[in-house]
Parts: structure tokens; C-alpha cells; sequence
DNA sequence: GCATCCTGTCACAACACCGTCATGGATTTG
DNA sequence: CAAATCCATGACGGTGTTGTGACAGGATGC
């Protein structure tokens, strides 16, 4: 799980330990030293996740926070908040400003790493689940399952993914690329003709129930799924 | 039965009223005094279920309600509304928003307790002390026993949790992820591989009945247990 | 304090899956 | 009809994911 995580930190030692901990760790790591200069950079590109010392010269953490909380651009945007001390007083006021969570230094680099990942993995988007049917062909993102009427087919996870796609947009044909875009995500490096083979093994698992009649190719343009 | 309760409530009398009652059920309790202090609060850990005053200072229960309704990680969150009278229309609007179910005041001791329970056996069983049977293997979290027809199975603790929660949730396929947030707490901070082993355990504290064969991995998605 | 159990992590092996290519068939174009 | 595209298909090697045994540290019970 590699993230954009923007550092807010004054003290030059402690934010290189940061940066280059979580650097080591995969993620790209953006730097601030103020709070003017982490809302600068907000502005330009939402990171994943903020890192946010509780201390900083001119506007505190705490007020970067809070601010940060209240607009809607950055209402979601997690913030791990870095104290000085384990003060009680401090970890209730950082939490109250919404922070989603809070280290006291020292603290250790594995444990910043186990963080960051918790923080990440609770604003991980939940993928709709809702079934999707056609023609007696049924697939279920919850149980992942996919049947055709009675019969349980097996599909890969591609396979899968594709076809949860072609059913949620069904009637409409789509190009190799968007297909990659839309099934495989955005910033994938694979041949366009990788589709083809990924379709046919996709009517090949459909086959056994004839429902592979429902993907057409489109000559020149794409494939896409038959609408009625 | 023993869960995690955050009662949001601004007059204190109440609020100690109905935590002094839940933590005479053996319930943990967390407090709040806003919606905003509520919302911190389940920003860093997740309640098993929430106990909302209709009226609070600033944003109400009503709303607080509503926008946990749409967050992806707060929409099972099992939400028991309070309201001042008995008033039908409180009723119907707290219920739209997404109460689980909802108690006037003044209310019984007993009937909050009952409450509660009623309200985390529907919307989170694995917390209710309810025996759960499949198949000829039994698990019963009031003795903490474990049983594959006659004979007895020894289960570490963490088996014993990851069974139950796969037990009280049949058929659905769930994340590493999922499963940490649901059997390990939501603000853990472990290896998602770890899940594969503690799988392995458990599937070989099963075998010697055969109940492992209950346990489906799913590859690329996660593990579930079978459904018929 | 000691022994035991439990737990999280790692390294390695096994294997399913995936991306790519080569080939040949089908369709279009001129 | 020939040439040029475009697509279907089988094969194959590399990659990623999962299963499994081992291990060290910590918790627990005696």
C-alpha cells in the first residue's frame, strides 16, 4: 500500500527521520516546515495522508487541524499528529481537532510505518457490493460469487473484475484502453491486446452456461455487453 | 456480551445515568458531550455501538446520525437514539436517519440494557453471547467452548474469535483487512499476512473433524466461511 | 522464576494467474 | 481478388499470491 504523504514538521532532524522512514517504507513524501507552507501544498495536491507535528512556529498543528476538519476538500484527509510528550491533555486536544490518530516521540520507525498503514487501511473506499444480474448470469461482490442459475462458475480475479464492470455498464462498448482504465486502473502499463485474451478467457469461463453469447465484440472499436 | 459503548450525551446527569448502567452490564464505555467530540472519538476507534441524545448543542443527534450513515467505515455502527419525549414524529425521523432503534426518556435501567443487547445481536452478532452452530460444530461464547458434534476443540484465544466472527458471518468474503478491523480491533496495527496464518491455525484446530473444509480462501480477495 | 502457550513475522515452496507473443482465421478495403 | 487490418486462440515463462513450517518475544499460569 504505497501513499502521498505530506510531512509538517519544523525541527529538520525530525522530519528527515519521518520522510526517510517512510520513504523506506514505499510511500512519496512531500515536506513542510509550517502550517502556511502544508496548506500551500495542500492546495497544489491532496496527499493521502497528513503527518502533522503538534507544535509548529506561527500556526499550531492543532489549528491546522481543526481547519482542515472543517473544509470540504480536506474533511477526509487522515492526519497522524506528532506530540512532543505523552501528555494526556495533549492527545485529548489532538484528537478533539481531528487528528485520527497520535504518536508521542520518541517513537519508533516501525511503529510510524504500522500507523500510517492503519490510518490508510480504515479511508480505504469501500467497494460497492451490490449484486448485479443478467439473464440468469448473477454476481456477487459480497459472497464473490458469480452462478448461472443453479450452477457456480469459477472466474480468476481479472475475469472477475471485468466482468463486474461489463454487468454495472452493460449496452455500451468500451476501447481496450478504457477497459484497462476502468478494470485494471488508471496508471496500468500493459498491451492493449492483453484485453482480448483477458475476454476470451472470460467467455471461456462463461461458456458452460452459453452466457458467453453476451459479450460482443465491437470490429475496430471494443467490447462491451450486450443490452436487450 | 461485552462491547464498547460511546454514549453521546451533553447533560451529565443522564450521561452518567446511562453509563453507570452499561458499565454495570459489563459494558466498556467512552463519552462524548457533542457531536463533534462523538465524531473524534470514533475517528480513532470504533465503537460496537453508539448510545445518541436526539438534542445535542451545535450539530444534533439527528445529523450526527445521518453522516455516520453515509461513511463507508461507520455505516454498521449500530446507533440507539435517545429522545426527550415520546414523540411519534422523533420516532420516525430518528428511525430515517438511521437509529437502529431508539428509547424516551425517562427509561428504565433494564430496558437500556435490553436495548443494547437487542441492537447488537441484529447489527453485530459476533458480539452477542449467542451460541452460533454450523454444520455439526458449535461455539458457544458463553462457555467459550467449541464443539465438532461430541468431541471438544482447543482454541487459542485469537482462533476462537476469528471462528466466531466467521460463524456469525456466513457466505460473505471478507479482506485481511476486513478481518483485522472485525477479529483484531479497529486500530490495529499488523501484518495483513498474519491473517493467512492465523487462518492455518484455526483451519488445523478444525481438521481433525473435517469442519475445515468450512473455511474458503478466495484468491485475491480474501477468506470466508462456506455458505449453503 | 519457570514452563508453557500464544502471537506476529519471516522465509521458502507451490501454484494459480497474468501478460505477452506467434499463429492463423475473419473481415474490411481498394 | 489481394492486401491489409483486426481479432481469436493456444502456448509459455514470469510474477504475484497463498500455504506452511520455523522462530523469537511476550503473555500467562503455576
Amino acid at each position: 500500500m504505497s501513499a502521498t504523504v505530506l510531512v509538517v514538521e519544523d525541527e529538520p532532524q525530525i522530519q528527515e527521520l519521518v520522510a526517510v522512514n517512510l520513504e523506506h517504507s514505499g510511500h512519496e513524501v512531500l515536506r513542510a516546515s509550517s502550517a502556511e507552507e502544508a496548506e500551500a501544498a495542500i492546495r497544489v495536491a491532496l496527499p493521502d495522508v497528513l503527518v502533522l507535528d503538534w507544535m509548529l512556529p506561527g500556526e499550531s498543528g492543532l489549528s491546522l487541524a481543526r481547519r482542515l476538519r472543517a473544509g470540504a476538500r480536506t474533511r477526509d484527509l487522515p492526519i497522524l499528529m506528532l506530540t512532543a510528550r505523552a501528555m494526556e491533555q495533549d492527545k485529548i486536544s489532538g484528537l478533539e481537532a481531528g487528528a485520527d490518530d497520535y504518536l508521542t516521540k520518541p517513537f519508533s520507525p516501525k511503529e510510524l510505518a504500522a500507523r500510517i498503514k492503519a490510518v490508510l487501511r480504515r479511508r480505504a473506499p469501500q467497494l460497492s457490493d451490490d449484486a448485479v444480474e443478467m439473464e440468469g448470469l448473477r454476481l456477487d461482490p459480497a459472497t464473490r460469487r458469480v452462478t448461472a442459475g443453479e450452477r457456480r462458475l469459477a472466474l480468476s480475479p481479472s475475469e472477475f473484475r471485468l466482468l463486474h464492470f461489463l454487468l454495472t455498464h452493460p449496452g455500451r462498448i468500451y476501447t481496450r484502453a478504457q477497459l484497462l482504465d476502468q478494470v485494471w486502473g488508471d496508471h496500468v502499463f500493459i498491451e492493449e491486446r492483453t484485453v482480448d485474451v483477458h475476454i476470451r478467457r472470460l467467455r471461456k469461463a462463461l461458456e458452460p452456461s452459453g452466457h458467453h453469447r453476451l459479450i460482443d465484440t465491437v470490429r475496430g472499436a471494443g467490447y462491451g455487453l450486450r443490452a436487450d
